[in-house]
DNA sequence: GGCAATATGTTTCGCGGTGCAACCTCATTA
DNA sequence: TAATGAGGTTGCACCGCGAAACATATTGCC
């Protein structure tokens, strides 16, 4: 399970560097095969490809007539690509894809469990203060009466 | 169960020497590992890993395009790190973390029964005046009819 | 066929992290 | 009350890894 954020900065060829403690157990997972796509809020997905295709399968069987679903589809899987880490970890960010979230050098990488997201710096510190300002977190109705 | 506040200060390395009393406990619960991430409130949040694993599985539960649920799940699980104890009993706080919760040198580490709280000494300071203004605490409505 | 742009591999230097060791403080006992 | 010992804390130095720059290869286009 992928966990914990990285300050990274995309190198002159716009490759992004694993962090070396993903590195291991994306080679185990996944060998180095891995599937970057669009998210709706305006970051990247990554996901080792394994854990990729039954999504995808997923997007694929809703109704393409459909406004939302279709919407869904051409973000999830028009967006998505194949990429692999090379011998040093490093793995090539497209130039859609970089355009599609605003990637220049500096992003954030953020493990959520079964994937990673891909930020542009900028967007993931404004996203993150808009969701902490007036300090009280808003909690989803499914978490009633959770509590950390 | 922790509990006590303590005022500690981060070494030159942005290390956190676990205070002596704590120490024989977590190593019992957890041989060492303990997961450090973040609150809502700029604060760091500091569990024995064990325990933190639930916590991380039920917010990965939540839906990833409501807006609400993705952004807890970024702060928990994206800000989310592994940390050992090592032979001293100080464990290693990162550059991505100090800086979301502002901390530098002087710390205070606060216990809340399964977990501690890890704050920066002025912020610290400022949310307790901040709820004590006035000599009136506001009491949740779930208190109802309790009382010290 | 040559040139240019993009992709891949390699090496080196810097610094972050870890572990050791010394010193200081506190407690206990004579 | 003073001395000794144990445990804790802080500073220091070394080692190894990771990031970035550099060098090389490949492909496509003119």
């Amino acid at each position: 399970m992928f966990r914990g954020a990285t300050s990274l900065s995309l190198d002159a060829k716009s490759r992004l560097a694993v962090p070396t403690k993903h590195r291991e157990s994306l080679q185990l997972e996944c060998a180095g095969n891995l599937v970057l796509t669009a998210h709706p809020h305006r970051c990247l997905l990554l996901y080792p490809q394994p854990a990729w295709e039954p999504i995808q399968a997923k997007m694929m069987a809703l109704s393409s007539f459909d406004k939302q679903s279709s919407a869904l589809q051409r973000l999830l899987v028009g967006f998505a690509e194949d990429v692999t880490m090379d011998s040093a970890g490093r793995m090539l960010v497209s130039p859609v894809l970089r355009e599609f979230a605003g990637l220049d050098k500096e992003v954030m990488l953020v493990g959520q469990g079964s994937h990673f997201e891909l930020w542009n710096m900028d967007a993931w510190r404004s996203q993150l203060a808009e969701a902490m300002q007036d300090g009280n977190f808003a909690m989803p109705t499914e978490l009633e009466g959770f509590s950390l």
